[in-house]
DNA sequence: TTGACGGCAATGTATAGACAACCATTGAAG
DNA sequence: CTTCAATGGTTGTCTATACATTGCCGTCAA
């Protein structure tokens, strides 16, 4: 509460309303950049929608949008006649963000390497084509890569793409590009969500020995479904981690709690 | 579409305007109830923001909060131009729902039990004690339970509360009682998020023998922290599930997609 | 010292309206 | 028949305002 008196006006950039980005979204990333730096702490309160609308010149509904991003994605809470508070998750693998093993690892502060196993055009089997919602034996672009952190394996993943949808993807070399980033800023794809099956398994002995683990230790497998707007699946892929070396977590918001 | 020209108006529960439901949460109400009892099916357009509000009788940000409120929790998704839309999710546990297990199991069809191991009052260690924000040895209710699915042993359930919060709480017997049911209704608890992490561990001689898997079999382990609006813990819990007979599922919407 | 009250600040809910962006359909022009 | 333009419907973004509800704190009186 002190500390807004005490912060410089000046350190806030203006807003771009060339219209492109909304402005709600700017205030946000604005808003999270200082909380990734540590400018702002856990527990920090954050100014208020009525001085934030103030700031950047905008309504304080716009404001409140922005707040409401971070408290959906679980970097921020309110308290009715408070304020709202920064609560930044220190957590091992937000499965709530749809990231890439490479942006994971960036984040846990470890080097992220790759070694691909197997590129392939295949034809979809039966159980593969109803899951991509294509005719089984359509051709089906497939990823198969082991995953390493600081040198030490730690997943295996496969992925399916249907290359009717992406004419070329086959192409492309993914030794150092992301997928996703490849999909959004060269296909324009529109995710609209994803469901995510997470079990704990025993390796088999093919994963025991990529992975260097035991036979048939645990395992933690997510599989991953991901779909366009039009509802139809973009990618099947799963993820083989460690059990001995990894775990999920996610923050269950408010808004979802029945 | 043409749905909203047959549906007669006459459905339309009129809003209770007392004030103290908020007015969006029962229209988000009253169309998840349409989306449960299968009168809307997946796929099935919802009524247009302004349809809703001119049915319901409010503004049209009103009937945009309600709909904004279906969307973050999996049960509808928008597309811009077109309309909104029903995505039911179909899936084994969706942990985006703070669902007790016997709520969980009776949405699976099958019938759950419960066989209370231990209800005993204990000391904090110092790990139990961090983790709820109190001091080391104070006062913590522990409950410890086997859930059955059909009378199949499904999972451990370890639970604990301090009772400082929740005087009288050790008296109150759980054979039949849910415990969040309890929790809400008579302590009033508002719960503003829950953490959880998700792991893959090989199982204890204890937990092999209790679950009737062999020794080291996978384990799908889930551990729960719940929180207040005023961020102290109200539970810290875990539960060991059977690798071989549970999954745990998600849907990440869009809004979470960075 | 304590308790009651009031005022202030903050978020929660709700209204009314405006324009932009996008999609599907229709109808006219080629 | 094909292509293009217009149109209507829908969600996305944004403004401006109002009142309710809650938490905090200081003042004043008992």
């Amino acid at each position: 509460m002190t500390k807004s008196q005490v912060q410089p006006v000046s350190t806030v950039r203006p807003l771009d309303k060339s219209g492109f980005i909304p402005l709600y979204y700017q205030i946000q990333r604005a808003l999270m950049e200082k909380i990734q730096s540590g400018e702002l702490a856990t527990g920090d309160s954050l100014a208020s929608e009525e001085e934030l609308a103030r700031i950047y010149q905008v309504s304080r509904m716009t404001a409140r949008q922005a707040l409401h991003g971070l408290k959906t994605s679980g970097f921020a809470f309110s308290q009715k006649g408070r304020g709202t508070f920064v609560t930044r998750p220190k957590l091992e693998k937000n499965i709530m963000h749809l990231r890439g093993f490479t942006e994971d690892m960036k984040h846990l502060g470890m080097v992220p390497s790759s070694k691909l196993l197997e590129q392939t055009v295949v034809n979809a089997s039966e159980e593969l084509a109803e899951k991509l919602k294509v005719e089984p034996g359509e051709i089906v672009m497939r990823l198969r890569r082991l995953r390493l952190a600081d040198g030490i394996p730690m997943a295996l993943e496969e992925s399916n793409i249907p290359l009717k949808q992406f004419p070329g993807l086959d192409k492309i070399s993914f030794a150092k590009q992301s997928l996703y980033f490849v999909l959004r800023e060269s296909y324009g794809v529109r995710v609209a969500w994803a469901d995510e099956v997470i079990e704990a398994l025993p390796a088999t002995r093919e994963e025991s020995e990529l992975l260097t683990i035991p036979k048939k230790a645990s395992i933690l497998s997510i599989s991953r479904t991901i779909m366009t707007t039009e509802e139809t699946p973009i990618e099947v892929a799963w993820s083989r981690y460690r059990g001995d070396r990894y775990k999920a977590s996610i923050r269950v918001p408010t808004t979802t709690i029945e």
